[in-house]
DNA sequence: GTTATTAGCAAACGGTCGTTTGTTTGGCGA
DNA sequence: TCGCCAAACAAACGACCGTTTGCTAATAAC
């Protein structure tokens, strides 16, 4: 009935010093038990492998150890369970590609090591991350502008690196982002874990758009030592 | 019992003349009456808008008003239905795709038709084309292989259209096929029917990729008059 | 007119779904 | 020692799922 319903009663354990220490008697319940945690990585599993709609509660809360009804003490519905495990998908890319841009050193560069990062994550980087591409902001209706927000917001900092290249007048800038992050987020249909590796992927991508930058400096420089 | 679950005791009308006429008596049942297309019309609507786990038989039944039950008189199932519809699905986007590639001349305006073919389909060309990308073989374990191996089959073309191009030795074709059908998939989870064209958007995809096809006749040749 | 077949209705079957409700447990602070 | 409270159990709730079964109109063939 409150305004919220996304954090039923659960603690949400402070990103702080998680101590339980005996000072600080108010607040900081007496013991996280990251059971939470194991739920998050229990769904991330299952929605990652089987789609939002095909993973149950029942499966999430058996995989845990837990009682189905249980599991609604830390999570008010499915729904916001998928917004707690999408979001965190974002947040565990959106941390890879900014680490990765902030050590390359020119436009084409930190384009390619944000590639890299994104497709690594997506195809590699766990289940949190194939999350925010295998299941569609759609299928929850009730968490679908909530969902497509935080999507979004990552992808955001890609139109701001193609905006950072240096191209001819006129270059279809939109297209070429539209057309890096399509073809790595479908990767995840076809990638198999033997073959190429992501990095390898995102850079032959990557290598097929970046032959006529209009300058020096293009893509395809030099290797890291 | 019987050999394959797919088609139950439905007549399956003929594709030959579906005159009725007194000829012919044995086979050619009375009436092919065409519910059997408008149950699959509706599965191919529900599937693609809401997937193949969030349709339910019972919807399918009611678009066409029927009863849950009289739909397994047409289908031997939900996971046959969905194979009927992604193989009508299937078989309209390679349909359109080898009419577009065989009115073009050259290597690349044949896998520019191609790509503006599939992209129509994809995003603008009815239900069934675009069931053959939102719903993923693996929604449906039972038909997975099959499904696969359909949408293998049409993918094929554009290996064999890749191929066809004079592009320099050492060039990267896995990689130019891979990238443009994903970007061109993926594009149905962005595509509003406001903005650009699909065909538009499939020729901004081709043209950044080809830049230095290595010798003359190149991609963006002369529009058709 | 009789008979077979087509196409669908009507009504359920067992099962699973997301969720709620009331109760119990175990550790901690006072 | 007492009371509190996080955390879970136990058991259902109603709704919906895909599917099955038996029956019945309508049509076409003989």
């Amino acid at each position: 009935m409150l305004g919220d319903p996304l954090h039923p009663n659960v603690p949400q354990p402070s990103p702080g010093q998680p101590s339980p220490g005996r000072s600080n008697p108010r607040q900081a319940g007496p013991r996280p038990a990251n059971r939470r945690q194991d739920l998050l990585d229990a769904a991330a599993r299952r929605f990652s492998r089987q789609g939002f709609h095909a993973a149950s509660m029942r499966d999430i809360a058996r995989a845990v150890g837990m009682l189905p009804g249980s599991l609604y003490y830390h999570f008010a519905s499915k729904d916001a369970l998928l917004l707690a495990v999408y979001a965190e998908g974002v947040r565990r890319i959106a941390e890879r590609v900014d680490a990765a841009v902030q050590r390359a050193a020119t436009p084409w560069a930190r384009l390619e090591a944000a590639c890299v990062a994104h497709g690594e994550m997506l195809l590699d980087g766990g289940d949190y991350a194939q999350v925010v591409i295998r299941v569609r902001p759609e299928d929850c209706a009730a968490m679908a502008a909530r969902l497509t927000a935080l999507r979004d917001a990552h992808e955001d900092r890609f139109k701001a690196l193609v905006a950072a290249l240096d191209l001819p007048a006129g270059a279809d800038r939109q297209a070429l982002r539209l057309m890096l992050l399509g073809a790595l987020n479908w990767s995840q249909t076809w990638y198999r874990p033997g073959g190429a590796s992501p990095a390898a992927i995102a850079r032959r991508f990557l290598a097929l758009l970046a032959c006529n930058p209009g300058g020096p400096g293009g893509p395809g420089g030099e290797e890291a030592p």
